[in-house]
DNA sequence: TTGTATGCGTTATCAC
DNA sequence: GTGATAACGCATACAA
């Protein structure tokens, strides 16, 4: 192994106490500028780095947040497509603030497993936690989560009670203005097509839709309600069905981008057209989207922005605690205007 | 702040020595069974659980591994499809073996700069270091790296010598069975769109189409290799170009699927069709090969897999040092046949 | 302003 | 088979 240089080393070369280099290193200010300077070339010229194992040892603090990125079982494509963002803009803010960034993958089986994230945290030394998720986080685990006295924050999903510290979207109100933009087109029979309803973010936009028919005097036709998962063949399958019912939406409001894309494909099928006949809108704002034919309408959720707003908290629940208070914030999502409307 | 059980809590409880808590906790043999017994009681009474930063600081090792994910500057859609599935691939395996996994994001820029490996270097303890790049690691970058002795392997990149340890795959190879492919179909003059062509995989790409050209006889045309970037819009504009130059390549082989996405549209609008026209391939086997009208034949990479071997090998570099050579892999891709050629 | 000394929670090296 | 005890590298209370 290759030695490396310590504070005895530097105090050494500096003929000063390992603890006035301590002082020197951590910028105090009770230090005679003459030994700081003299304290300091020696610490260039042995290339010092203090070794954040043994401060951490002694300060209790390890300047590391916890990751945890909860997954569908097996994976799909939209969960990379949900995830990356967040994690980017979490990403984004850490840099350069020299604050490490721990993750654990898993998936939402194994995230509430009890005892799961107890195990995780005991193996780690963090100063706070982060959870990406799409699922409501079960009470056991939120106390878990709670145990370690450290700061937690929910992205994108929350606890049963809405209690957590929290950032997430609006998928509700996104998928009411969804509706609200397909009446102004002159639409009245709306089916919508779900993907994975074990997931909140579905769950939110059904309850949106619902919300949306109802207080638009609009009839609700539970058949024209059809769940399957976030794959294109689902959108496709479910959307032959919706084709057989009677009365005929014309307006088709899907889970998500991919669904949607496996309707169009289906309604073209049928030898029926997008947006002529059937006016089709996804959800997510995915490349799908614009690569689909005809380019598809869809909901943009501020993914990237979500992840850095949390982990920006988190930072100030670390650095700032007095001052802090737990944030509860559902952020607003923008509808995209393409050609399947 | 929560009061944490220590060794001394351990030892006091079941009547023992820090040192014999310690035999037991770490599964030494030389422990009586009666000892071992009463103190793996306490442990479990304390609900104990042995402090990482301590244990590092003694040990040296921290089961931690560093994991530098370089991307694109600004980020595009392709970044995150390629990273993902490899990170999941890490992820994977260290499911269970209670190894921490670090992560830093940063673009090419910020990754080559002198420097700035070191730096994030001295900042965290690991003790091995992979990274995913898509460019060529400079000499210096890799001296960097080399420096702290402790393994790192290269992931779907490599030095200009060479020489580090890696694994990829062979771009090149997937490239001339494309070719072959589109032979096999009667085409003879090919086309190409390149994405970003300071990236390894394009550069890698375009020598496979050059020498699958050559091998087989037939007339490389420089204006039919085009070079945009890695989006739709892209392999629209060069689309455009190509349909008016002369002579017409009728086998238009793109950088990856949403270029060859844009070069089909580029391709309908003309009034052409494809495949009946023009034979379009694609890279990479997205979710956009597989949405795309007409679907897309393209090639998979074996990420998810790149990423478990790779990590597979550093954490044989770190359990079994003596007996590890380091790894130069290069794994081949599979063509995926759709309804473009 | 500076130095001495103590402790953070482990593991490892000795003795016994 | 077990128990003292010395590191590990650092920050800090206390003395000077």
């Amino acid at each position: 192994m290759v030695k490396v240089t310590t504070l005895k080393d530097v105090a050494k070369l500096a003929g000063v106490s390992v603890a006035t280099v301590s002082r020197v290193v951590n910028g105090h200010k009770a230090v005679a500028d003459e030994t700081r300077a003299r304290v300091e070339d020696a610490v260039r010229k042995l290339n010092y780095n203090p070794n954040s194992i043994a401060r951490s040892l002694v300060t209790g603090r390890t300047d590391a947040i916890l990751l945890y990125i909860v997954q569908e079982d097996p994976i799909v494509p939209t969960t990379w497509s949900y995830e990356l963002p967040i994690i980017q803009g979490i990403s984004d803010f850490l840099r350069g603030k020299s604050w490490e960034l721990q993750i654990i993958m898993c998936s939402n089986r194994e995230f509430q497993e009890p005892g799961f994230v107890n195990d995780k945290l005991d193996r780690r030394n963090v100063d706070g936690i982060l959870v990406i998720s799409a699922w409501t986080v079960e009470r056991h685990v939120v106390s878990e989560l709670k145990k370690r006295q450290i700061p937690y924050i929910l992205v994108g999903c929350n606890d049963p009670d809405g209690k957590s510290p929290s950032f997430e979207y609006d998928n509700a109100a996104a998928t009411k203005a969804l509706v609200k933009h397909l009446r102004g087109l002159g639409h009245t029979t709306f089916g919508l097509i779900g993907g994975a309803n074990d997931q909140l973010h579905m769950q939110d936009r059904l309850r949106g839709f619902e919300e949306a028919l109802e207080s638009s005097g609009l009839p609700l036709w539970n058949r024209l309600i059809k769940q399957g998962n976030w794959a294109v063949e689902s959108g496709y399958s479910c959307m032959k069905e919706l084709l057989s019912e009677s009365p005929q939406p014309t307006a088709i409001v899907c889970g998500n981008d991919h669904i949607a894309v496996g309707a169009m494909q289906a309604i073209r099928e049928s030898g029926a057209e997008v947006p002529r006949d059937y006016a089709v809108v996804g959800f997510d704002d995915t490349i799908v989207a614009q690569v689909a034919t005809p380019k598809l309408t869809t909901v943009r959720a501020p993914l990237q922005e979500m992840g850095t707003m949390a982990v920006k908290a988190l930072h100030r629940a670390l650095t700032k605690p007095e001052s802090w208070t737990p944030p509860k914030v559902v952020l607003p999502c923008e509808i995209v205007l393409r050609e399947s409307t």
